[in-house]
RNA sequence: GGUGGGGUUCCGGAGCGGUCAAACGGGGCAGACUGUAAAUCUGCUGGCUACGCCUUCGAAGGUUCGAUCCCUUCCCCCACCA
């Protein structure tokens, strides 16, 4: 079998490692897992990125377990973050559980003969716990100076807004977790970003500790843009998963821009496409870099993944619409399909007919002020139906209404949102 | 607890009685160029019934024809001292 850490590194996805030993550990199928908070109702993409560690995992033949935090979800990591954070309610958690296990459920292969992945919420076995038992259970095994010395308390204890107890004993349930897991499931490795690092050390040593045993942990690097920031946000939004929460055209169109710095990294990262191809597509953006070969590829690769192929047909025939000039012949069914999931806003036709266009462009959401609206338009990024607008305050007219049912206003080349009459 | 320095528009940071919706930088948005890229250049960046009007400069009061700027009290930060 193919030796999985090669590939993670030969893909970008190795950071560290707790052991070198887990490369030979590797080379026998061996239970691995990755943890996911319920943070969001959705995965986001850069969750897949730990999604695809463990889809490496299991084609080379290692079972996988993917967790939900349930249980860790209602404390909050603190990893990462600069402050505390505002505790989820337990219906948010478990609402978010659901997504994210739905999520989840498309990207792993439950059917492997070999290495069928395993879905598990922490909850399921937290919840046993009474206070009383897990700090003499767990916590024992803990030594405070060992605790304090983890890179997400010591940055929080530096910073300005400290840490409560709360999210400070978080180390203890995700170490826990992997010991439950390699109890339950033999599981010996774990993985995440590398901002998962002090919790994954937890958790081998308190296996260590406790089962005198090896367990490994291996983290990737977290993916940033070229200019450093984290990756996954496109105007301050994050990219989903779920196509509730960022449509499927949205989707190839944030993979579809990605600058030629970053579209062969993003391309390892998150696909399976093998190094050769990978190479062409490299030549490719050497002497036709305006074909945007490779970016393409990335979109059309990674939306398939999510979307499936229906949702990548529905992202190709948006992006040809929108970015093909006028609507000319186009229908409102045509349109509407086209921004299912498009914001819209839905108004009678009293309150669009006659209306001034930066009015319905705040309605819409395109804008959030008037004033903003008539800038857009002095600068010339204003269209109504395609068809640039230079002056927002003419009233809306019967003919701009699509199939008397709704018209598309736009800002700039590609944000979007559509006005129903209804 | 003492002393000193602060809290300004998304962020950083000028302004220190009228010419202030508030310099400058960053970020963001838009335009041009290109390849739905990068770099570069340009414009915009509180709201409106818009050559004018309204609401903003930690909070509440006060002085003044007029206050972001002066005074009082309060809240919060930072530095040094104890």
């Amino acid at each position: 079998m193919p030796n999985v850490v090669d590939i993670l590194k030969a893909r970008g996805l190795f950071q560290d490692i707790t052991s070198p030993d887990l490369v030979r550990v590797v080379e026998q199928p061996t239970p691995v897992y990755a943890g996911f908070d319920p943070t969001s109702s959705s995965l986001q993409v850069g969750n897949f990125v730990t999604i695809m560690g463990l889809a490496h995992f299991q084609r080379c033949g290692h079972p996988v377990i993917a967790l939900v935090g349930g249980a860790t979800g209602l404390i909050g990591d603190p990893s990462g973050k600069s402050a505390e954070r505002n505790l989820l309610s337990a219906e948010d958690v478990e609402r978010n559980v659901e997504g994210i296990r739905e999520n989840l459920s498309r990207f792993l292969d439950f059917d492997s003969k070999i290495a069928p992945a395993r879905l598990v919420n922490n909850n399921d076995w937290m919840k046993e716990f009474s206070f009383i038992g897990f700090l003499r259970d767990v916590g024992k095994y803990f030594r405070v100076g060992a605790m304090l010395d983890k890179e997400s308390v010591k940055a929080r204890l530096e910073g300005e807004f400290g840490m409560s107890f709360c999210e400070f004993s978080y180390q203890l349930l995700q170490a826990y977790d992997f010991l439950h897991l390699r109890d339950t499931y033999g599981c010996r490795i774990q993985i995440g970003g590398s901002d998962q690092w002090g919790n994954i050390t937890a958790g081998t040593e308190l296996i260590r500790r406790l089962r005198s045993e090896e367990a490994y942990g291996l983290t990737f690097p977290i993916l940033c843009d070229s200019s450093g920031k984290k990756f996954g946000k496109s105007a301050g939004n994050s990219i989903y998963l779920d196509e509730r929460r960022t449509s499927c055209y949205d989707f190839y169109q944030f993979f579809l821009r990605t600058e030629d710095g970053d579209v062969l990294r993003l391309l390892r990262v998150f696909t399976f496409l093998p190094e050769e191809e990978l190479q062409a597509l490299e030549a490719s953006m050497r002497t036709e870099p305006e074909k945007r070969v490779a970016q393409h590829r990335l979109a059309e690769t990674i939306t398939r993944t999510v979307h499936g192929e229906a949702g990548l047909r529905k992202a190709l025939a948006a992006s040809e619409v929108l970015f093909g000039g006028s609507f000319g012949d186009l229908t409102a069914d045509d349109l509407e399909g086209i921004f299912a999931n498009v914001p819209s806003a839905v108004l009678p036709q009293d309150r669009v007919l006659g209306v001034p266009l930066a009015d319905l462009a705040v309605a819409a959401g395109l804008c959030t002020s008037k004033g903003e609206v008539r800038r857009l338009a002095a600068n010339g990024g204003f269209y109504v139906n395609n068809v640039k607008v230079a002056d927002p305050l003419i009233p809306a007219t019967a003919d701009q209404v699509i199939g008397g049912r709704m018209l598309v206003l736009r800002s700039g080349r590609k944000s979007y949102r559509l006005v129903k009459i209804g």
